[in-house]
Formats: C-alpha cells, sequence, structure tokens
DNA sequence: TTTGGTTATCTCAGGACTGAGCGATTTTAC
DNA sequence: GTAAAATCGCTCAGTCCTGAGATAACCAAA
C-alpha cells in the first residue's frame, strides 16, 4: 500500500540532473589519472597548469594566466610565488603596463615540463581511451557546447 | 625562417588533451551555476550533496555516503559533524555492525532540502540547457562510458 | 576463546585555495 | 592637466578538505 512518490523533477529536469553526475564523475575519474601522474613529480594539479600554459603559450601575464587555469587571483600570486620558490618560474616587469608582471619559464621549468609533458599526453590519452576516437570527437563537440552555454547564462559573465 | 615546431604529442593525445580541457571546464562551468545557488542557503556543494542523498535515498551509512559524494573518509565525518551542529542532520547506530554509523535527515534538514531541491533542478535544467534533450542523452551515454572506463584503469582500484 | 586480519569511523595536523580589501598604476572624462 | 574610475597584482585571514594514523568492532580460523 505504499503511494507512489511525488513528482519531484519533471522529465527535462530528471535528465539535466543525470547529466550533471555523470560530468562531475567522468571529470573526478580522469582527474584522478592526471593527478596520480602529476603528484609524483611533486606539482599540484594547479602547477602542473601553470607550466603547461606557459610551456605553449610562452610568458603570460598573471591575469591571462589566472584566467587560463581558473583560479583566484589570490591564488595565482600564491602559485607563482611557490613556483618561484622552487626555481621553476619567474616574475618578469611588463614595460606597457606597471601595474602588470609576466610569468615566465625559467630554464629549469622549461627543462622539467618538457620531460614531463609526454607521458603526461600518454597518461590522458589512456584515461580517456574508453571512448572511441570518434567517439571523443563527438564528446569534444557536446562538451564545447555545453560550457559555453553554462558560461555565458553566468549571472556575473555580463558579456 | 622559424622552423616547425616539434610534435610533441601524436594526433590521438592530442585529441585526449583537447577532450581533457573541454571536459574541465564543462564541469566547472556547471558547477559554477550549482553553487551559486547552493551558497544562497548557506551551504556548500558537498554538505548540499550529503543532503540531496539522504533525501533520495533514505539513511545512509557513512561510508555509502563517502562513495557516494566521492570525499574522503575525514571528509564524511567533517561534514556530517557540521550538518549535524546544523541541526539538519543526525547519526543513528546501525544495530548489525556496532562500527558503523547511520546519517538521517533531521525534520529540519528534511524540510530544507525538499525546499530547495526544486530550484536546485530548475537551475541545474538552465545549466545545462545550451544542449537539446537529445544531445544532453548522447553526453550522458559517452561521459558514463567514460567515467567507467576509467575509474576501472585507475590503479588503487583493484576490481 | 583467542588471535589476527579487516572494516568503519574518528582525530588531527596541515595544505591548497578563496575572496574581500589594499596600494600602485593606467585610463577616461572633464 | 587633473580628478575620478577602472585595472592589476598582492596581502592575509579564514574555509574546506585531505590523508595518515588511531580506535573500536566484526569475523574467521585455530
Amino acid at each position: 500500500m505504499k503511494s507512489a512518490p511525488p513528482p519531484v523533477a519533471s522529465p527535462r529536469e530528471t535528465v539535466a540532473l543525470k547529466l550533471l553526475v555523470v560530468l562531475s564523475r567522468a571529470a573526478a575519474s580522469v582527474h584522478g589519472h592526471v593527478m596520480a601522474d602529476i603528484a609524483t613529480h611533486g606539482l599540484t594539479p594547479a602547477e602542473f597548469g601553470v607550466l603547461e600554459a606557459l610551456h605553449h603559450k610562452g610568458p603570460l601575464l598573471l591575469g591571462d594566466l589566472q584566467r587560463k587555469i581558473l583560479v583566484s587571483s589570490g591564488g595565482i600570486t600564491f602559485l607563482v610565488d611557490r613556483l618561484t620558490a622552487k626555481g621553476l618560474v619567474e616574475r618578469k616587469a611588463c614595460p606597457e603596463d606597471g601595474r602588470a608582471r609576466y610569468a615566465t619559464l625559467t630554464r629549469k621549468g622549461e627543462a622539467l615540463i618538457a620531460r614531463i609533458f609526454p607521458t603526461h599526453a600518454a597518461r590522458v590519452a589512456e584515461a580517456v581511451a574508453g571512448l572511441t576516437r570518434t567517439e571523443q570527437e563527438q564528446a569534444i563537440h557536446l562538451l564545447r557546447t555545453l560550457g559555453r552555454a553554462a558560461d555565458a547564462t553566468l549571472p556575473e559573465n555580463s558579456e
């Protein structure tokens, strides 16, 4: 004699909630692989992100770096401080803007990222190998659309 | 006279790395929506996860709860402590196992989650509205496959 | 029963990061 | 040319959470 549970969510919401769950779990799982790799080199994911960004883009203003790896303003200062203490990154003055600073890789930092990046790439490929190449490309397309749309409707991003 | 950059990654790895990026960004964007909603009720995402899980599954052993919301063993103790202090959750002894504890919602906790869940569901639906219903179902399928496979190849998960 | 191995939770020290607010600089408007 | 507004990075107090170890309870075998 049990009564049916109340319809707490419409079908549309049910699908959306399921998508949220699998998205979070997939991201966490893949992240787990990546972290395990990165941690063996004594780096946090955020530190690795900084090194990777500088490796591929060259010197970057701290603000650009911040937006790229998605940390707070205090976070990027903290990260660059720590990487500087490790001798992997340096700050350079920006000639056009006295407020801004460039972050650049030192020789040692460049050598480190060049050494560990190939392993990282292989590990990522392995982590996503559950999908075929075609499926990966489908997923990329869907996730890019999803991410863009979600960003656009975020309140604080007025643009 | 610039030489071509060295092939740092194979095409397979390039696709995998791109997938990692869009996956992380999509998860972060959707997470942003959810957090903004949850924070207005004075809850952290992890706290909300606990309430949501108990709301839908009923009383749960702490260990099951821990695996469900993906926190460390210390984390689940901390979360249940804090929710207990807020009067939203209680611990109950487990008759069959003296080591284990159930977490259950209090009246107040049940009332809170019942009140805020509909808004949450609507917000999630809005956050993923950049994809059509069909696309959402494709994404769910792909992400579920991806997550499962990634978990299975994670070293510490032997099963 | 006793012993040892597992499992479930808790304790606690510490780390990564946030976010509000600050000074310094640049840009814009008058 | 100067005052107001915006932008950049930094400081710092505080938060959430991790992870290694401790404690207690269960279970199987001798």
